[in-house]
DNA sequence: ACAAAAACTGTAACCGGTTACAAGATTGAA
DNA sequence: TTCAATCTTGTAACCGGTTACAGTTTTTGT
C-alpha cells in the first residue's frame, strides 16, 4: 500500500475509528438491523421504547446512512441531470436554478452538465448523458428537441423519464415542456410588418445545432409569407451568441443589403451587438432601424434605447420541468407536453419603417 | 401494491426485459464478472481477445454500470458538490460551468445547490449541505469564508474535503482558492485618488450575508486612509444586485452627498445601474462622476461609456478549485491557498476628478 | 379465559458492482 | 523436456443498506 493509497483510506475510514453503519448502530441499540432502518424510515412501526434506543445508539455512534447502499437497495438515487448548452447565459442559468430548487423540495438532487453551442453539441450532449446515467440519474432534461437517437435508446432501455425543454411540440412523440418559438417568432415579426416594415434581415445563432434558431426563423418566414414577403437566405447571418460576433454579423447583414430596416435576434446579446454596431455606424434605433431581440434579459429593459424583446419565463419552465420528472418518477399523472407562454415586450428598439 | 407501485416497478424493470448488470454481461460475453469488470476498469490486465469480447457483450446489451453499487463497492461516489449564491449571475455561472468541466476529465459530477443572497443565505447553505452530503458529495466548494460552524463540523465528520472560493486568504485554516478581494477594491481605489478623487460612495450588496463585500470595503478604505482619507458608513448604501435597486441605490447616495465625485460599486450589475441613473440625472460619466464595477461582465466593455471595471477569471478559478478537490480526494499534494489573480481594466466610466 | 387479529421484531437474502485469493494457462530458462 | 515464474481467469465474499417472511408478543373480542 503506497501513501497515496493509506491516506486515501485513512479519510474513508474517519480518523482511524472504525466506519459506523447499520449493524453496528443495531448492536450499540441491542436491536436489529431491520428495527434500526425502520426506526429511521417508517418510525410508526417501531414501538417507542426501541426506536429511542435506535436513536441514542445512533446520537452516540454519530452514524450517517450510506446513501450508496441505500440507492443501490431502492434502485433510487434521487438524483435528477440536466444537460443545457451552456450556464453562461442568463436563460439557462435561472432554468436549472429554478428547477433545483423545486427538485430539492421532492428530495431529489440535480447534476449538471453542459454541452455547448458549437457544431458538435449533440455528440457532447450523448457523452453528457452517457455520463450522468452513469451517476444514475432518474430522470433526464435536454434543450431542444434535435438529439442523437442513441440518446433515447439509452434511456428507453433503461426507462428512465425526459423532456425536451424550451420547445412546444404538442405532436411530438417526446414530452416537452417549453414554448412556441415559432410563434414568438411570428408575433415579433407580425408587429414589425404592422409598423411597415418589408425587408427584413435576421442574426440568429448556428441553426445546424439548434433546432429553436430553425424555428423562429420559420416562424418569421410564415408571417412574412401571409402578406406575400419573403427572409431569402442571404438575409440571414448565423453567429455566436456574443457581443462581438453579433456587432460583425450585423456589418455582414447590413454590407449584404443595406436596405434592411428591421433586425430580429435570435437572442437578446445578439439584438445588443446589433443596437451597438447600428449606432456605431450612425444608424438611429429605431428612427433609421428596428431591432428585436428575444429572452428580456435583465438589462434588456434598460439600454438605450430599450429592446424590444420576447419575454420568456424560463424560472417557471424550471419548476414546471421538474414537476413533470418528479410526476412521472413517482407515476403521478401529469401532462405529456406542457406550454409556457411568452408575449413580446414592446420597447424602444421598433418604430416605424422609415421614410413612411 | 397499488397502481402507482405497479408503474414505479415498471420503470425499474424496464418494460418487461430484466435489467442488464454485470452478470448478464459475463454470460453474454461468456466470461465471468471479474473479467467484465476488470475490462472496464484495468483493461491492460485481460487479454485482448477477452477485453474484445466483453466489450461486444457490452455493447450488445446497451450495459451502463450501475453507480450506486459501484460506489458502495469502492466507498467513493465520484460527485463533488457545489453551493454557490445563485447561478444567474455570469460570475457564478462560469465559475461552475468551469469547475463542471474539469472535473468530468476526472469522472467526477458536479452537484448544485444555491443558497441565495439574502440574510439567510448561511442557513440555508448549511441546509443544502446537508442535502449534498445525504446525496454522498466526496468533496464540497462554498462560496466566501463566512460560514456556520456546524457546517464544518459536519465536513470534519466525515471527512470531507471542502473549499472556500471566491476570496483568497492565505492566514485562513480553511483551504481556498480565490481572489484578494480587499486588494483589488484597494487597487481600483488607488486608481481612483490618482485621478484626484476624495469624496467617494460605495454601492455594495448585502455585507450582513456576503464577506466578500466587507472585503472590498476594507479595501476601499484602507487605501483612502492611506492619505488620510475615510469612508464614512454613510456614504455606504447596500442594494440586492439588481439593476432597479442599484439606480434607486445611487439616488440614495446622491441625496445623501451629492459632493461624492466617484462611485466603487459591489458588482458590474450595481456599476451599470448606477451608471443608467446618474445619466437620466443629466450627469455625465466621467466628466461629472467616475464609476467603477467588479467582474468585468460581458457588456461592461460594450456599454457607453464603457465600464472601468476588476476583471476575474472565473473560469480559471473553476478550473483551479475542481483540481483542488480532486487533487485532495486522490491524495496528490496541492496548495491549501491558491491566488487567482485580478486585474484592473481601465475604460472611459472613469476619469478626473471635476474642476481639476 | 382463550382464540384470533394486530403489532412488533429478527433473520437472511438481495441490490450490482469490486477484488482477494486460488487455480489454471503460458512463457522462459535450464 | 521440465519446473518455476508470470500472466489470465474465475469464484465467492464483501460493501451497507432494505425488506419479505416468519416468529413472537400484545391486544381485542366474546
Amino acid at each position: 500500500m503506497n501513501e497515496a493509497d493509506s491516506r486515501q483510506s485513512e479519510r474513508l475510514e474517519g480518523s482511524g475509528r472504525k466506519r459506523v453503519g447499520i449493524r453496528e448502530v443495531a448492536k450499540e441499540a441491542g436491536v436489529s438491523v431491520a428495527s434500526v432502518s425502520r426506526t429511521l424510515n417508517k418510525p410508526s412501526t417501531v414501538s417507542t421504547v426501541v426506536r429511542q434506543r435506535v436513536l441514542a445508539a445512533i446520537e452516540r455512534l454519530a452514524y450517517v446512512p450510506n446513501s450508496a447502499a441505500r440507492s443501490l437497495s431502492l434502485q433510487r438515487t434521487q438524483s435528477i441531470g440536466a444537460i443545457v448548452p451552456t450556464l453562461d447565459y442568463s436563460i439557462f442559468a435561472r432554468f436549472i436554478e429554478a428547477m433545483q430548487i423545486k427538485a430539492l423540495q421532492s428530495g431529489y438532487s440535480v447534476v449538471l452538465s453542459t454541452c455547448g453551442f458549437g457544431p458538435d453539441n449533440l455528440d457532447r450532449e450523448l457523452e453528457q448523458a452517457r455520463v450522468l446515467i452513469g451517476h444514475g440519474i432518474e430522470a433526464l432534461v435536454v434543450s431542444g428537441e434535435q438529439h442523437r437517437p442513441e440518446l433515447y435508446q439509452l434511456l428507453q432501455a433503461r426507462n428512465i423519464p425526459y423532456v425536451h425543454t424550451s420547445i412546444y411540440n404538442p405532436d411530438s412523440p417526446h414530452p416537452c415542456v417549453g414554448y412556441d418559438n415559432r410563434g414568438a417568432a411570428f408575433k415579433a415579426t407580425e408587429y414589425l410588418l404592422s409598423l411597415g416594415h418589408q425587408r427584413l434581415g435576421a442574426l440568429v445563432g448556428l441553426r445546424a445545432s439548434n433546432d429553436r434558431m430553425v424555428m423562429r426563423v420559420e416562424g418569421v418566414r410564415k408571417a412574412l409569407s401571409g402578406r406575400g414577403l419573403a427572409l431569402p437566405e442571404e438575409r440571414i447571418v448565423e453567429r455566436p451568441f456574443s457581443i462581438g460576433p453579433a456587432r460583425e454579423g450585423f456589418r455582414e447583414l447590413f454590407r449584404r443589403d443595406p436596405g434592411i430596416t428591421a433586425f430580429i435576434c435570435g437572442n437578446d446579446v445578439l439584438a445588443f451587438g446589433v443596437l451597438l454596431e447600428a449606432q456605431s455606424m450612425g444608424l438611429r434605433v429605431p428612427q433609421d432601424v428596428s431591432i428585436v431581440g428575444f429572452d428580456n434579459l435583465e438589462w434588456a429593459a434598460e439600454i438605450v434605447p430599450a429592446l424590444t424583446t420576447i419575454q420568456v419565463p424560463t424560472r417557471d419552465m424550471g419548476s414546471a420541468v421538474a414537476q413533470y420528472l418528479i410526476g412521472e418518477l413517482s407515476a403521478i399523472p401529469v401532462a405529456r407536453h406542457t406550454k409556457i407562454d411568452v408575449s413580446l415586450i414592446l420597447r424602444d428598439s421598433t418604430g416605424p419603417v422609415p421614410g413612411r
